[in-house]
RNA sequence: GUGGGCGUAGCUCAAUUGGCAGAGCACUGGACUGUGGCUCCAGUGGUUGUGGGUUCAAUCCCCAUCGCCCACCCCA
């Protein structure tokens, strides 16, 4: 047997009970954002381009060449989302949620597409389950929205993960940062790596996470960005560490992290899990406080953050295996007249919400075969027989104790 | 887009200097006419990723291509 189609590169199927995992992460992002007060926001996986180059930034990688765009047929150009912030945040001023009494919260989940190159941990799709809220500049939001992440990773079942903190100012003090990076490296110019040289040009605040070893090296004595905070961003970023160590949630301070969209101001952070590979951060945010106005709307502060579904069904698979329960009742029906019987008691069961699987053909043998190695619960025996007798054999696989029962009291075993 | 590693049964892997493609597990059935697990037996399953080349002969050597993995880049 030869598959006549595969699934595309970096776009893998799900299989259970891999599956069941997921679902297990889902309920406790859904359990513990709506205790925070986070309502589901469902946006579409089409929006135009031009969405995400406004949002995200045309000099970043995203937009410059991981997006899956197209033209359609009224061509206009669409793009397949890269991201969920830039949905979400469209969606808050084209509804006019703003009128809406702050804070507006979002939470969301679903795929999101780059075509990169795959490697451990990074997909062409992958799932993100992740947050959004609107309307509230305090640092006290920025502590609360951390703290909610972190309850959700602790009850999704992550261990063993750590949080990484910085703030990368705002309009005031931003560009004043650059502009003392660029007076530093600029000296050093020709010893950074091809790629920070155009970074030097384009977002020169990359150059502080580049990995490459003579760089590294390079920005040791770098101005750093917690020295350049204005007054206001200093405030922020204190009350917000303040309110942390308040709350004991470990953080460490990181000052040479930048996110890679452009949208982010003041505080950022990310989750990172040793455990990953290169591609190490398990979730990650920060606040854009110009974005909504960006987009048309009013002046409205805002943070969130987004997770990586199959980063964290990945770690959280390797620590604890996941198992599938088989059926509670299987029920062998032996010879072709016992399928109705069979059918009707099956369906009485599964109303009571026990999962029940019938076994339509083979011995009796084979049946009860299949629903050991199912991991089966009981069996319930119809043939012949029963159908005469008008009472059901049924087997307890866990205990070999077996017995009789009417048929019209069988289900009564099980409920 | 760039680099490295790897492609043999559903899964994990063998196959001597190039010499008839195998095992374990899994799956299906039987031994045991209607009672699972243990045991034994049998069966299904392969164009050795694909296409070329060298050779009497290629899973093995060479070239190309595709796929997967890891890393760069980027990022969840």
């Amino acid at each position: 047997m030869k598959a006549r189609f595969t699934a595309l590169k970096g776009a893998p199927d799900v299989l259970p009970p891999e599956t069941h995992l997921w679902s297990k992460i889902e309920n406790a992002a859904c359990e513990v954002f709506c205790a925070y007060g986070y309502d589901e926001i469902k946006t579409p996986i089409l929006e135009p381009a031009e969405l995400f180059l406004r949002s995200i930034g045309s000099s970043s990688d995203i937009v410059a060449k991981e997006m899956y765009s197209f033209t359609d047929k009224a061509d206009r150009s669409i793009s397949l989302r890269p991201e969920g912030t830039a949905g979400v945040v469209r969606a808050y001023v084209e509804h006019n949620l703003s009128l809406r009494p702050a804070p507006q919260k979002f939470f969301y989940r679903g795929p999101m597409f780059r075509y990169e190159r795959p490697q451990k941990g990074r997909q062409r799709q992958f799932y993100q389950i992740g947050a959004e809220c609107f309307g509230t500049a305090h640092p006290g939001m920025d502590a609360e929205l951390i703290v909610m992440l972190m309850a959700f990773l602790e009850k999704a079942g992550l261990r063993g993960f750590s949080l990484e903190l910085n703030s990368i100012g705002c309009r005031q003090c931003r560009p004043a940062f650059k502009q003392r990076l660029k007076e530093f490296f600029g000296p050093h110019l020709d010893v950074l790596c091809p790629d920070c040289q155009r970074r030097y040009e384009q977002n020169p605040l990359r150059i502080l996470d580049c990995k490459v070893e003579r760089c590294s090296a390079v920005r040791a004595g770098a101005p750093l960005i917690s020295e350049s905070l204005c007054e206001d961003c200093r405030m922020h970023f204190g009350t917000l560490l303040g309110l942390l160590d308040a709350m004991e949630t470990p953080y460490t301070l990181n000052p040479q992290m930048v996110r890679g969209l452009d949208y982010y101001t003041r505080t950022v952070f990310e989750v990172t899990s040793g455990q990953l590979g290169a591609q190490n951060a398990v979730a990650a945010g920060g606040r854009y406080d110009l974005l909504v106005s960006e987009f048309g709307g009013p002046e409205t502060p805002a943070l969130g953050f987004a997770a990586g579904m199959e980063r964290l069904s990945d770690i959280i698979l390797s620590a604890t295996a996941s198992g599938q329960a088989g059926p509670e009742v299987f029920i062998a029906s032996v010879g072709g007249e016992a399928a109705a019987a069979a059918l009707k008691t099956a369906s009485a069961l599964r109303a009571g919400g026990k999962r029940v699987e019938v076994g339509w053909e083979g011995s009796l043998k084979s049946q009860l075969r299949r629903a050991d190695k199912m991991g089966a619960g009981h069996v319930v025996i119809i043939g012949g027989d029963e159908l005469k007798s008008g009472s059901f054999k049924w087997k307890n696989l866990k205990n070999g104790e077996s017995g009789e029962t009417a048929a019209g009291e069988i289900f009564k075993l099980f409920i």
